[in-house]
DNA sequence: TCGTAATAGTTGATTTTGTAACTAACAACA
DNA sequence: TGTTGTTAGTTACAAAATCAACTATTACGA
């Protein structure tokens, strides 16, 4: 029985894309957790608050490519941390817009910026070019 | 307070590697969920073994970036499924091979010729520079 | 060769995620 | 109105991942 495909694990694209996820991720995510003890969800919707500014749950899913549930409990526990606040919408009741708190606001202005140097740090070794095509590329990737 | 910062999510690799695995990843887990009901670790298992052969369990392992606990519980349902046989090492008695079935081979060759065409389909919009420069930077960010 | 350390792999307890069902509020339209 | 359908968000239960502890075996040094 001769092996009638060619196929390459090292360069099927889901294995290769999660492996370098995993590794950057699991890397940064004991910056988060170490310092704030934030889970990957909840430092996601810290970041889209922090960088886009208050917004519902639903959106913040959409932006950020999460279940509701997932955003759900993510939003419970850091309201419960102090980090953000909800405040209904008046014209809809069933939604509340969602903000950082002034502790939430800290803590996306510092991770933020670790989130800079991080990145820098795994770009380093790539040039300009092949950091603009990589960011095309998953950006593309990621839209579907 | 101004934003000190200029953080932009949408360039932060981390975040954009874990969308495209998402997104990718769940794609295809679909094929061999709905085909052979098997797991992500299980199919990375499979995958492994179908590409580079017999190997022990710590091997899928550290090939793979797969805790072990995950490779005991792939590899015993990979087992109980009918796709894996374990062979002990006798010089080695903690030890144990593992290896494809033949219903594990066929298996095997359905969903790794799947996943070529899953993968073409993926880079089809993409250019053959971008997607050597993708797979390069891929490879190294996933190597550490 | 005895005792200690290291390795292969498994198992159990806890945590986190995923799936589905649920409540509450709004929308559309007869 | 009232009935039906849709949307926002939560909760309950099942599935899976994580972490630590465990057994069995081998390696190594006094």
């Amino acid at each position: 029985m001769t092996p009638d495909t060619d196929f390459d694990l090292q360069s099927f694209l889901p294995y290769l894309l999660n492996r370098a996820a995993e590794e950057t991720g699991l890397k940064f995510q004991k910056i988060y957790k170490d310092r704030y003890g934030m889970l990957r969800t909840e430092w996601r919707v810290l970041a889209h608050l922090g960088g886009y500014g208050t917004m519902t749950a639903t959106e913040i899913g959409a932006r950020a490519g999460v279940h509701k549930t997932k955003i759900s409990r993510a939003v419970a526990r850091l309201e419960l941390l102090g980090f953000l606040a909800r405040s209904g919408n008046q014209t809809d009741r069933r939604q509340e817009f969602l903000g950082l708190t002034k502790k939430g606001q800290a803590a996306y202005a510092d991770l933020s910026l670790s989130a800079q140097r991080f990145n820098a740090e795994l770009t380093r070794s790539l040039s300009e070019h092949d950091q603009a095509v990589l960011t095309r590329c998953l950006t593309s990737l990621a839209a579907g």
